[in-house]
Parts: structure tokens; C-alpha cells; sequence
DNA sequence: CGAGGCCTTGACCGCGGTCAATGCCCGTGG
DNA sequence: CCACGGGCATTGACCGCGGTCAAGGCCTCG
């Protein structure tokens, strides 16, 4: 084999916190491999969050329709994790999806399963909250850009912190992102000579 | 005694997740109770945070000073924790301060110290993550309504859904809180005839 | 070769930022 | 007890950015 995407999840588990070697078989156990093409919806709206996906290769973004309009809430790389934060925890229901950006490959952990390995293996319980930790930790710097800086600010901040995504997401998706309009952002684009 | 704030620190992390006796112990032995007036600094920017702060009266602003703005992040109101988490678990520094809004008292928790209690005791480490959890969950909201919003629905928002701010903080905060200016939240609430 | 999606450009408008002045309430000190 | 001062909220005038609506060009895919 060339690539195995569950052994990509358990190295990613590995790189937040060192699970040991039960740990690593009984995350192993949970993973299921699963292929995406673009456009396609991975989650739809309105249910709770049962499943935590590890993006194996390709990307996948968040988003969510208030009133009609289509705002992307975060893109996830090959390498990271997705999930939707709120209804995570409680199971609660939510009105935002997950969507394929570029065709790729998933791994999808059922977070009943994966919450219940947590009780015989602490290592485990420790990477996964170390996750949530470093996504925590990125909200609240995310929160601080777009309560402090323009638009034309955050576009630039974008540029300088993360040039990969222009690579991988269509500029409508990042201006959502950076909560404004396409327009804008392209005349954002255009002012910068 | 009328009101012990370490006991009500205990209650609150009990209310999260079931802590046993021997934890809620461990804990109480950590609290250091401390009184604080209107204005006062209780925590430069600068410096890694090293200690989880439970507001047992009164309330607390997390704010950062950007280009010399003052800009409120979080309001922290009785009951509540307050701490910078994008330097809880790294110790790395952060140009944010913790300042009282209003005289009351605080519970000082070293994060060293309650870190190292977690080693012994998986209820208390649980309890925590409950609170990174639902802070987590508050930040990912926040985010939504600030990218989503314009600054009037904001507000709206603001009086519907945290109505209680208004009695406790000056409304020069609580428009950096929501990213605009004193004069902007001004005029919107001047507009709501 | 045609259709649709995406990015761009244009014109217009209104909201929010900025700077400045006024009024109000409070605590402080004479 | 009153006078003063400072911080906070408000108001006004002005301007520019970003939102909105509409049209045009380009690429990709069917």
C-alpha cells in the first residue's frame, strides 16, 4: 500500500499528544475510510455532529445558509480535522454543513465510539481534547481579527498567515470567510496594485 | 460564615461534571481568595497566564490594547471564569489584561497547580474540559454573529440574548466587545426609537 | 459549441469611522 | 455644601469603504 489514510489519522493523534500503543489500535478500529469528490456534501445541515473526520487528502469547508446566503465558517486542509464545534459535545442540532472543496479522502470517527474508547484509554482522551484546545485557541485569535481589523486588514493577514488557502478555496468562499462580500473582496484585491 | 467563594468555585466546577470528594478537595485546597476593586489590573498584558480565575462577585474584562485602542474581548459577570486561553496551555504571552469592571472577589487557581492535580484526579481534569468545551462553543457563536451580522443586529443580539452586560458595563466597552466605535453604538441605539 | 459558474468592474447609496464639541453625572477637594 | 474636573455618552458634520444591484468577460465542463 502507498498511502493509508487511517495510519495518516493515528500519526495526526500522535503528533497532539502520545498515545500509546492500545490507544493507537483502538483508534485504529474506529476509522472508516471514505472517498469525497467536489461539491459534495459530506454533512448536511440540520443534524447533530455524531462523526469527527480527519481530512486524509483534499479539503472541506464548514458553512452555513443564514437567510440564503452561503457563509463559509472554516476550511480544513489536508492533515486537519473538521467537525462542528457546537453540536460536537451535546449532540445538539445545527444549520451548518460540511462540503467538499477538492476531491479527496476522509476518515471518519463515530465521536460515540470515540468518546466511549476514551474511558479505557486516557491517552487518548488527552489528544483529542488537546485538539480541541489548539482549535480553541484559534477561534479566539480568529474572533480578535474580525472584531479588530478592516476588511481589507483581515484580507492581508490572510495573505500573510495562511497563503495556502488561495491555492485550494475559490475567492467567494474566502470572502464569506472573512465576512464580506465577494465584491469586496475583489476590489480589495485590485487596490493592492 | 455568609458566603465562602472557594466553595462556590467548587459548585461551579460541579455543576460541569461530577467531581468526587477527593477532588472537590484537592481544589478547594488550590483556591486562593482574592478582593478586587472597580479599574484595578489583575492581570497585566504581557506575560503568560498562569492562573484560572473564578469570579465569585463583581466582574472582570479580558481587553487588549491594539495601536493604542482598548479593545474588550470577553466580559466576565459573578459565577463565571476568566482566563486568556490562547496562553492557558502553552504559557505563551499575550498582549491582554484582566481588569475589574466592578469591586468583588475573585478565586485564584495556578494553572500549574491545577494542571498537576488533574495527574490524580480524572474528574477534575474532566470538569475542566467541560468549561474549554463550553467556551469553545461560546466562541464559535460569537464568530458567527460577528461575521455574519452588520453592527445594528448585532446589538439587537446583544440586548436578546446577554441583556445583563448592560447593567454592569459602560457602553464604551461593550462596543468594542460587539467591533465598532462608542459613537457608532451610540447612534444605532439612538436609531431603535 | 453552448451554458453556467466565477471573478471582475461599474454606479449608487447608506452605514459606520473619524474628529470635534457639548452635556451630563460623578467623585473630589476647597 | 458648592465648585471644579474628568470620564462617559451623545450629537453633529464629513468622508470613504463596503454593500447592493447589474452587467460584462472568461474559463470549464457538458
Amino acid at each position: 500500500m502507498t498511502f493509508d489514510p487511517v495510519h495518516a489519522c493515528v500519526l495526526a493523534f500522535q503528533g497532539l499528544y502520545p498515545v500509546d500503543q492500545a490507544g493507537s489500535t483502538a483508534l485504529e478500529q474506529l476509522g472508516r475510510v471514505q472517498a469525497m469528490v467536489r461539491g459534495e456534501t459530506i454533512q448536511p445541515a440540520g443534524q447533530p455532529c455524531r462523526t469527527l473526520y480527519f481530512v486524509a487528502e483534499g479539503s472541506v469547508r464548514i458553512h452555513s445558509m443564514p437567510d440564503g446566503h452561503d457563509v463559509t465558517e472554516r476550511i480544513v486542509l489536508a492533515g486537519g480535522f473538521a467537525a462542528r464545534g457546537e453540536s460536537l459535545f451535546d449532540q445538539s442540532t445545527v444549520d451548518k454543513g460540511i462540503e467538499c472543496l477538492e476531491d479527496g479522502v476522509l476518515v471518519a470517527l463515530p465521536t460515540s465510539a470515540l468518546f466511549a474508547a476514551f474511558e479505557a484509554h486516557r491517552p487518548l482522551e488527552r489528544a483529542f481534547y488537546k485538539m480541541v484546545e489548539r482549535d480553541y485557541v484559534r477561534q479566539i485569535k480568529r474572533l480578535e481579527r474580525i472584531q479588530t481589523l478592516s476588511p481589507a486588514e483581515r484580507y492581508a493577514r490572510l495573505l500573510d498567515e495562511e497563503p495556502e488557502l488561495l491555492q485550494h478555496v475559490p475567492l467567494k468562499h474566502l470572502a464569506s470567510y472573512l465576512g464580506i462580500t465577494p465584491e469586496s473582496l475583489s476590489r480589495i484585491r485590485a487596490r493592492r496594485t
